[in-house]
DNA sequence: TGTTAGCACTCTGATAATTTGAGTGCTAAC
DNA sequence: GTTAGCACTCAAATTATCAGAGTGCTAACA
């Protein structure tokens, strides 16, 4: 059996209709709502094919029909038209994304700003560094037998770490330590930093490598904080608008989920190919790589703040989640973003 | 009318009663659960005694009776035994605090365990710094026109902040400004630089006032950021356990205040005055300062870190939570935290 | 005077019966 | 291929019924 366009026009306009209602839509409801003139009987014929090739079906007999999985992947992939939103700064919500100092307080912000925009839960995970450069590295003695290693990467991000070294050591030390460090490490990528150089560096520090070796330990676990990126959430209380969502544990698990943040890193984590733009990704029902969010659909897409430091958000709805909407939002903060940053970083 | 001792005993047995099922007590319950050996109808004249007293009500006719929030109130202040838990090494649920490098994971540490042995939603403000010391400030260059400074108070909180002065400097100015500013402000605490001390740094750094003016500026941001304290909160799916608050909007509300922080925070921070060890308070229905959490209790304690760095916990449940149970939980982690802060601080 | 048994009364919550209405599939006519 | 008509189905809403828990009151009792 082949989709014609007829049968597209149908599926399209039930998926709309119960993306409003939430309720089965029926044959009645589409022969008025849909331009195509023709009566609820041909409808149902439709329907009735829509319905043998996988893509709606009904919840019970004598029901109106829901699209299943595979009818919105089928939405998704080809139905969908590219939404036009009005620019951010012309809607009514004034949804703005305003330049803040630290990136943490900007991506809460971005969080908040898209589950205000869209209506959904959010999550945003903290960016990777992989890629940045180190661009500065100071230790300054710290008390007793201990050490202060304050570390700057590239778009001025700032580590910081305190570690014993067992034994003190002169200003002056010190002093020559941080020259010889910054003078081999800066401007290398964090994956360069390898075990010629370490090497090298040690060669050079003479009676000091043992210190050199906690100075790079310190150097990896400060960086090492964000292996598991931090992940920030918002609009968690939007499942509750959703009867779908809201009864039964569901509401509950996915709440947990958000709440609890590793899962969600996790699962955000593992694709990190970008494909286009934004690299845009519909995740429907079952393909949620979330065991709590089964039921739900997410949408993903990457951001970017300078080159090479890239983090992911989602957005997360009900399976009759507004897609358009959604992706033609996330598309508008992204480059809200973009000016941002650009701007941002042109100042510096 | 008087409340004589088997009156308190009917109205404790009636608290714990429905703190368990969660539903309204009738008097065979309390006969035949309390140890005085009375009569249902005795109880019964009892409880309208203390229907009366206005301690419980019956939700409609011909139902058991449940407290009120004044109840609560005197079943708190008076009636309450102090539990003795199970030291946490010994029981089951092995909810230990571990010792963590980072104050704010061990932060977000112990609301999870607090939600996890108490089985409600929990909340933890980030420390206040008042009272603290300077420890060492360092300058950096950082680029063309900026200066990085990375501010360490007592207790190893590290702050950092890159800020603009508008002109080159050179480096030797950098290390006769980390000198003459380390010798004025190291060993203050942050209230005391005061417009006394400025003016006398101001005055040593002559042709450098300026500069010396946004390091103040950039010391005074960096510690500001906290003015607003972080909150962590944990175990919000606990909330769902509550048929009394799982249902209608309350459940919303709750969960998205604990979202946003904000609230919490403000509420949490009010009263700041120690009276006792923790300074644990309760606080019952409409006495809680959150309006979302009015169907709700809190009980709050005062934690201690380092002298003078102190934060809220706060216990968010249902009217009917365990409150014994409750103070003992908290009473028990302050004293786990005690113990590892002592010996990290010990340790230094 | 305080306690208790007895009893009529009340109200909720569960279960069952009934009704309503939306929606379908099928058939036959166009 | 399209449509009107119609019998059929099922969920959800409405109503009826019933059992049970719990009460307040009264009268008897210690």
């Amino acid at each position: 059996m082949e989709l014609d366009s007829r049968k597209k026009a149908i599926l399209y306009a039930i998926i709309r209709n119960y993306q409003e209602t939430g309720e089965p839509v029926g044959s009645r409801t589409i022969s008025k709502l849909s331009e195509l003139s023709v009566s609820p009987a041909t409808i149902r014929n439709e329907m009735a094919d829509l319905e043998e090739l996988g893509l709606i079906i009904q919840p019970h007999t004598s029901a109106g029909r829901i699209p299943t999985d595979k009818g919105y992947r089928l939405y998704v992939d080809e139905l969908m038209k590219d939404q036009k939103l009005l620019p951010a700064s012309m809607s009514d919500q004034t949804a703005i994304l305003k330049r803040v100092d630290r990136v943490e307080e900007l991506l809460m912000q971005m969080a908040k700003l898209l589950a205000k925009s869209t209506r959904y839960a959010t999550m945003v995970t903290g960016p990777t560094y992989s890629g940045n450069k180190l661009k500065y590295l100071q230790l300054s003695p710290m008390g007793t037998g201990k050490l202060l290693a304050v570390i700057v990467l590239d778009g001025n991000i700032i580590k910081n770490n305190i570690f014993d070294i067992g034994e003190d050591i002169s200003d002056e030390t010190v002093l020559s330590l941080n020259l010889l460090l910054n003078n081999n490490l800066n401007g290398l990528r964090l994956e360069e930093i390898n075990l010629g150089i370490i090497t090298k560096i040690k060669e050079e520090a003479g009676a000091y490598a043992d210190i050199v070796s906690k100075v790079l330990d310190a150097v990896a676990s400060a960086i090492g904080t964000d292996e598991k990126p931090k992940v920030y959430t918002s609009g968690a209380r939007n499942i509750f608008q959703y009867p779908e969502l809201s009864g039964g544990d569901t509401a509950s698990e996915i709440i947990s989920t958000l709440e609890e943040k590793e899962d969600l890193g996790a699962a955000l984590a593992d694709v990190h190919e970008l494909t286009d733009k934004h690299d845009i990704q519909v995740y429907i029902g079952d393909e949620v790589p979330v065991d709590s969010m089964k039921d739900c659909s997410v949408v993903t897409a990457t951001y970017e703040l300078t080159s090479g430091v890239r983090g992911k958000i989602g957005i997360i709805g009900p399976k009759r989640m507004d897609y358009e909407r959604v992706v033609s939002t996330i598309k508008d903060t992204m480059s809200q973003l973009d000016t941002i940053f650009k701007k941002e970083n042109g100042e510096e």
